[in-house]
DNA sequence: GTAAAAATTGACCATACAGTCAGGTTCCGG
DNA sequence: CCGGAACCTGACTGTATGGTCAATTTTTAC
């Protein structure tokens, strides 16, 4: 759950949290992710993620100290779902299909928690600088667990040689564009919004080339089981 | 050139630009570009941007009205780059040949203008308020156009049937993902920032796998002929 | 039922920022 | 070398925003 944690700061942590402040904070937190996703950590503000939520200001010091401490929360609820769903991937594991489940998992959470994504999106493009750490550690020893799968697969022939760890970044820019960059793909694609028709084609696609780079052919029916 | 026009505001653009306007008009976007790029619209500030320049605040000012003004030029400055280098795909081209040149041709942009591309992403992340227009229509046409050529390809069995459209998304999301989420892919290789041979080898990893999601090998002999 | 703890809130700062302006300096055609 | 246009800039201002606080109400525990 508690993927960040760059300095500790026991108080606000340590407290009991009655259903109030669980309820609250939830609320914040669900409004604070939309807003900063719209408008970036500094664009967003307080007033605006008050509003949003229903309550004033002053409440969002209470029980988030500061901006950056709220901004740290949301980033911290969004990571732990970033780390999961790798898990798919291992060495016993048919390619094609935990291939498939990988990208479909991805592609669930784009269109689930596309705000999510945008809000992470812009923290890296602007240096990574509160979760930093974070990538450097957990999210590198990660990837270096899963490509070794994956460059396994490849030693056994099951698979066609390809670059594990970049695949990774390239399945992730992928997915994650119908998200961060919906705006430009509804502009080609000349609808309003994404609609759901539109993500299952995107995820046909993404699922289709990530295959065809390890030299493998997505299955004729489309999957249900996914183990 | 000018891409972007909005709204018609005569009088800046009209002016005579002396040799003078033009130098320090040039510093003045090459600086906003940086800064921008950094923080975001919301997060650079004037005052940044005019250090960085080595210019006194007043000085932005005289050259561009307003913020929103010199970040408008700062986008249209970038479009212009967004335009290009789709024109190598044709009906008549080799696929595999038209394909890896313009793979190439955006991952040199991505090596050569990270800045410009993490402009470009924030701005289309937070909604693509300011370049909408121009997404729907230019972006629009150049890629129906292009989509044309490469489901021709396929009709004439010369590559494997690919979602046209999406494939470009994809290219888009893989090439610029190595300028616009730099901190993360570093994170992830365990380094400080991206060499001339991480983006080398990345190039070769993008267009490898944008080939064979056509059903082609780069370079040599096919490895695997998809059907 | 009561007292302590938790939660709420309007009013209030200090600051950072975009934008302005008047007065000055440099440039350039004739 | 002269006059006007282009260019420069320090010193301002208004406002938006993050953050504070003390007074009040609500919840919780016994």
């Amino acid at each position: 759950m508690k993927a960040l944690r760059t300095e500790s700061r026991p108080p606000a942590d340590t407290r009991p949290k009655g259903r109030v402040r669980r309820r609250q904070e939830g609320a914040i937190l669900k409004a604070a992710e939309r807003v900063f996703a719209r408008a970036g950590f500094e664009g967003g503000t307080m007033a605006e993620i008050a509003a949003l939520a229903g309550l004033p200001k002053a409440n969002l010091h209470y029980y988030f100290g500061s901006k950056d401490e709220l901004y740290r929360a949301v980033l911290d609820n969004i990571l732990s779902l970033w780390l999961a769903e790798t898990e798919v991937i291992t060495r016993d594991a048919d390619p094609a299909r935990a291939l498939t489940a990988y990208v479909t998992a991805k592609m669930h959470l784009t269109a689930t928690r596309p705000d999510a994504s945008r809000v992470f999106a812009n923290e890296v493009i602007h240096g990574a600088t509160h979760i930093g750490d974070f990538l450097r550690s957990e999210l590198h020893g990660l990837v270096a667990q899963r490509a070794a799968v994956i460059d396994h697969w490849a030693t056994e022939g099951r698979i066609a040689p390809v670059d594990a760890t970049h695949l990774f970044f390239t399945i992730w820019a992928a997915t994650q564009t119908y998200a961060d960059f919906e705006s430009q793909v509804c502009a080609v694609l000349g609808k309003a919004r994404l609609g759901q028709a539109d993500l299952a084609r995107a995820t046909t696609h993404v699922v289709t080339i990530t295959l065809r780079s390890c030299g493998l052919e997505p299955a004729g029916p489309p999957h249900t089981s996914l183990q």
